[in-house]
DNA sequence: TTGACAACATACATGCATGTATGTATAATT
DNA sequence: AATTATACATACATGCATGTATGTTGTCAA
């Protein structure tokens, strides 16, 4: 029965992505533990074993996004382009053509934009809450970037630029993970996306802007 | 015991309001119907009298909710501005401001960002999802009609517009609904949708669309 | 006014999910 | 080579949520 080091590793894994597909199919509160075990085509022993609950499965499939996603966006960073709103541009539309690509990562996004932290769930919330803020405040340094180089107007702040990147952003995740049919990232994103920068740029690049109060 | 039936359909109301605190509070999957019935104070029996389960009052407060928005649309779409798209922008501010004034509301729209249809509310999930989607299509008939006031280009096409919004729109209020401490209605949620209309303006307005490929 | 039915309350049966305790075989350690 | 701790599987106890069946009281209709 014991199995070595590798292969406990191995198992491990093979729990959680069982988890992920349990929680994509059924929802997190529908999957019991024996579920994943199932899917795992382990016992609740195994499961139990490498895990504390199942709050904590879930806590871990966060951690394996979250870490993905910053490096790609600090990565993305080193590279200083001499338009950053540009690279910031293309940094989103790679960002969503990578989570169309990997449907593990979608899946995984897909949980914590319906996922309901009011229940056992409650004890991560402050967290992933704040592992949110670290990636918007990287998106951030972009705008930063471009008001620095005279790209942004003086009175544009960054802040609210952010936001209505990340809102905007939310909105187009939303209706796509949800497998809504008014979305589809190939067809749209790009578009939208464009659409969205089109408009900072009108609004904040040279002119001052109009109708900000 | 037996009640007049004004005074059934009161208990009824009751049952609803205090599923809905039960739901904001713990969450749909973590509130039990004796929890319901508790808050209502009366027992299981009398919930199992008015809903026949769960879903079905989940599905009470949606619809609920649902008609309130279409009729504040609706009405909104009588008046016949010239401006349709100011209109727009400032129907959406009201909706806005309305929610924030609204706790019911603003817990019953929670309830629906959070949830997740995957499990026993998945017979719900198609007739909710359409009923977003009449939502949707009364927003776009504002930007058909500024299309055909000749104020907005005639290469922009009103869906797209409508899917920008949407997806903003949905963004803001995750953020709001969420506790975020990011977003404050009152200081920001005008801004941002200043902001982005005038992106809308800019781009599409007389000149044609810069950018989109 | 009296039956019939509505509007619940109470009681019961069932199943499932959780957590833990214990068993076991084998890898790692010495 | 013997021991120990690991990596699980199995078994058990508990509690809770659901659904239904039945009881009870008042209302309304005739």
């Amino acid at each position: 029965m014991r199995k070595t080091k590798e292969e406990a590793q191995k198992t491990k894994e093979t729990i959680l992505m069982a988890a992920l597909d349990c929680f994509s199919d059924q929802g997190y509160f529908n999957t019991s533990l024996d579920d994943i075990a199932k899917a795992a085509e382990v016992t609740r022993g195994a499961v139990y074993w490498h895990f504390s609950n199942k709050p904590e499965i879930f806590d871990a499939l966060h951690d394996s996004l979250h870490e993905s996603f910053i490096e790609m966006i600090t990565k993305d960073l080193e590279r200083d382009s001499s338009e950053p709103l540009r690279q910031l541009e293309e940094l989103i539309i790679k960002l969503l053509k990578d989570l169309e690509r990997n449907e593990t990562k979608t899946r995984t996004l897909k949980l914590f934009y319906h996922c309901d932290y009011s229940g056992d769930l409650n004890q991560f919330k402050q967290k992933h809450q704040d592992n949110k803020y670290k990636s918007l405040q990287l998106m951030s340094s972009y705008f930063q970037r471009a008001q620095q180089k005279g790209q942004l107007n003086k009175t544009a702040e960054p802040e609210i630029l952010t936001l209505t990147l990340h809102c905007f952003l939310k909105g187009i995740l939303y209706e796509h993970l949800n497998g809504s049919t008014l979305i589809n990232i190939n067809s749209h994103a790009e578009r939208l996306i464009k659409q969205l920068f089109n408009g900072l740029n009108d609004c904040h690049a040279s002119l001052g802007c109009k109708g900000n109060s």
